[in-house]
Parts: C-alpha cells; sequence; structure tokens
DNA sequence: AAGGTATCTGAACGCCGGTTCAGTTCAAGC
DNA sequence: GCTTGAACTGAACCGGCGTTCAGATACCTT
C-alpha cells in the first residue's frame, strides 16, 4: 500500500500536530513515542517525517506556536490607563487563555527540560516577555502609588504562578464557572499587590 | 566479578535513591533509565533490583518519602493561635523546606502522571493532607474575622501555587537570599487573604 | 580457617525507540 | 486519459529499554 484515499498534507500536518499535542499533554514527551502518534493520526510512523524534521522540533513548535498566539493576543489588547484596571484585566485574561488551552499550557510548563538549550533558549525569551507585560503594569502601578510591594520580579513570578495553577485543578462541571474562578483570582491579585 | 569491595545494603540502598532523585530531577522519570541510574551509583543495572522491585516503585517511593516528611514536619509545628502568626509562618515553612529540596519537590510536581493510578492516589491523599493545613488556618482566620478571602478551597490553591512557584526561579547566588524570598513571600500572601 | 550468605556481575530475553528509504498508490493538471 | 508529483506504506536499521538469573566474589560468623 501507498497513499491512502483522501489524504491531504493540508489535514495531516495540523493533525499530527494535535495529536502530539493530546498524547504529550497526557503522557509527557519522553513517554510518547512517533509511532503513538502516527496510530493516533492514522497513519505509519515515517509519514510523520513529511510534516516535522524530527521529534523534538515537533515538540519546540508546539511550545513556541502556544507562546506566539499568548503573545499575539495579550498584546493586541487596548491600553488600560488605571494600573487596578490593567492588572484585573490582565488576571482574567491570563485565567481564561489557559483554561481554554489547557493542554498547550500544560506542555508549556512541563516539557521545558526536553528542549534542546537552542530551543529552551527560544521559548524562554517569548516566556520573559509574557512575564515583562505584567511587570509593566506592576511598575506603574507603583510608580503612581496605586500599588506596593516587597520585590517586582518576585511580585510578577508569584503573581504568574498563581494565575497558573488555577489549570492544574480546574475542571468545567467543578462547582465554579469559569468567570467566577477568574473573578476571585483577579480579586485576590489586586489585594496581594495593593498599597495599603 | 561479583561482589564487589566495600559494598553494603545500607550504603548503596540510599544511594539509589539518590541517584534516582538527581537523574529523574533533571531529566525526567520516562527518560531516565535503569542503566543511568545503575551507573551514576557505580553499579550494574541488575544490582538496583536488590534495592526496589521495579522502576515504578522507585518512583513512587521517593515522591512518598518527600510528601511523609513533609507533613512530618509540618505537623510538628506547635500551633499558633494567631491566623495571622500561623499564616506568615506556614508560608516562611512552605518555602525554607521546598528551597533545601528542589530535586524532591519538583519530582513530586512534575511525575505524578507517570505514577500508576493506584500510586498516584496514595499520593495525591498526602498531599490533599498538607493542603488541608493551610485551609485549617485561613477558616480559623475567616472565622475570627482576621482573613477574608472569595473562596477558601480556590485561595488554599492559589497560595500553594504561589508558594512553591518559587522553586521554579530560586538560585542561590541571585541578588536575594532565601530568608529575604521567604518574607517577601510571606508579606504577599497575608495581604492576599487579609481583611479589609 | 571454613562456611554461609549478602552483594554484585555480565549476559541474555523480548520488546520498543527514532529515523530512513525504496517502492506503491492516489489525486490533480494538462 | 496520461503523466507527474505528492502522500503514504512497510520494512529495515541500530540501539536502548526494563527485567531476570546463574554464577562469582567479598564479607561476616563461628
Amino acid at each position: 500500500m501507498a497513499r491512502t484515499a483522501g489524504s491531504h498534507a493540508e489535514t495531516t500536518g495540523p493533525r499530527v500536530r494535535e495529536a502530539a499535542q493530546r498524547l504529550i499533554a497526557r503522557h509527557g514527551y519522553a513517554a510518547v513515542s512517533m509511532r503513538q502518534i502516527a496510530a493516533e493520526v492514522g497513519v505509519q510512523a515515517g509519514a510523520l517525517y513529511l510534516y516535522t524534521p524530527d521529534k523534538q522540533t515537533l515538540l519546540y513548535d508546539l511550545m513556541r506556536l502556544h507562546m506566539e498566539e499568548l503573545l499575539a493576543t495579550v498584546e493586541a489588547l487596548p491600553p488600560l490607563d488605571d494600573p487596578r484596571a490593567a492588572l484585573d484585566r490582565f488576571a482574567r485574561f491570563h485565567i481564561g487563555h489557559h483554561l481554554d488551552r489547557p493542554e498547550a499550557v500544560f506542555i508549556a510548563y512541563m516539557e521545558l527540560r526536553n528542549l534542546t538549550p537552542e530551543n529552551f533558549a527560544a521559548i524562554e525569551a517569548l516566556r520573559r516577555r509574557y512575564e515583562e507585560g505584567l511587570a509593566a503594569i506592576l511598575r506603574d502601578g507603583v510608580a503612581r502609588g496605586a500599588f506596593a510591594l516587597p520585590d517586582l520580579r518576585l511580585a510578577t513570578r508569584a503573581i504568574i504562578a498563581m494565575l497558573t495553577g488555577v489549570t492544574h485543578w480546574f475542571r468545567d462541571m467543578g462547582p465554579m464557572g469559569r468567570d467566577e474562578v477568574a473573578a476571585c483570582y483577579a480579586e485576590m491579585v489586586l489585594k496581594t499587590v495593593a498599597a495599603p
């Protein structure tokens, strides 16, 4: 056998990435084989190499696309003058965006160590750029007296860790809805950095 | 060749666990082979099976021992009446304890999905018991008017996520010392749940 | 000194890993 | 309808995987 009926690169390519994302999020990069990904797509393992040069690049592309989408979305938001409003929106955006993409988020936070040093550096740079967006909000808030915090860098990381933590336990069908959860987190974040 | 000079179960056993902890923390459970662990100990792969029935149990034991030590330590702390003092101490304890054991902490948070369902349930139960310790502090603080928070369970998880996040970036030799970092976090945590 | 046991080696087992490639089939353009 | 190239198969390559076990050696007891 060879080429199968109804096969197209435009559909198979994305399906490879989707299958890889689903499997890697569930079992981890090292525990997932190219043959498993291929089986999920309904294809032999060799065919995957029409869509990725190797397994490592497949992982890297998943993480890069996720980070690029995250940055593009957050940087497209219209600026807000009030620091409190900006922080509130950031918290709600972060939670909403992450809850919409649990698999990509999981991979982005768990598979960093499986990247080659060069790929790691590239992802890390994107991550820092996102972090800097929050840091700018906090810095502005401190300068204008709305916020008070012991250390800017530390507060930035603490808030992101707190917000991202929601993806570890949130499940639809739970007692709280997404917006309700986001509102609670936004309230706590604002208190965390509020000026006395 | 066979038994090597100076070999003792009391020294090799712990060395196996230490090597496994170091390697798994660095590369991940699925990416580390029994032969790599054996090489780190200075032994052939077969010898590991004198100290663990299989690779899965080796991982499980690492996580169980870590959680048991964490629980034993936190539950041995003398009670504090003031909710604010209790929360402050919890935050500092959590950060200090976790910064002392970066490898065990990393494994405990990253390798949950590589546990068998039974082992996962056991670890999850220990984790919930730890979480409940913090929840009790918050609940008491709310009842006595010291704290105000939108949702107890959510606040508990948010605080633990925030505090544990420190292990992802903290490095000795950085600009801040451990106690300084712990103090900053404690201050932020207290503000997060403070009554208005 | 001798015997017994604890400790480890080294080789083997069967299986699965990522990756390559010659060959086969489908689909689209002329 | 024919040709051409894109899409895929199936088998192979070489290496590593977790695990087992018979045999060899070191240590401890007496």
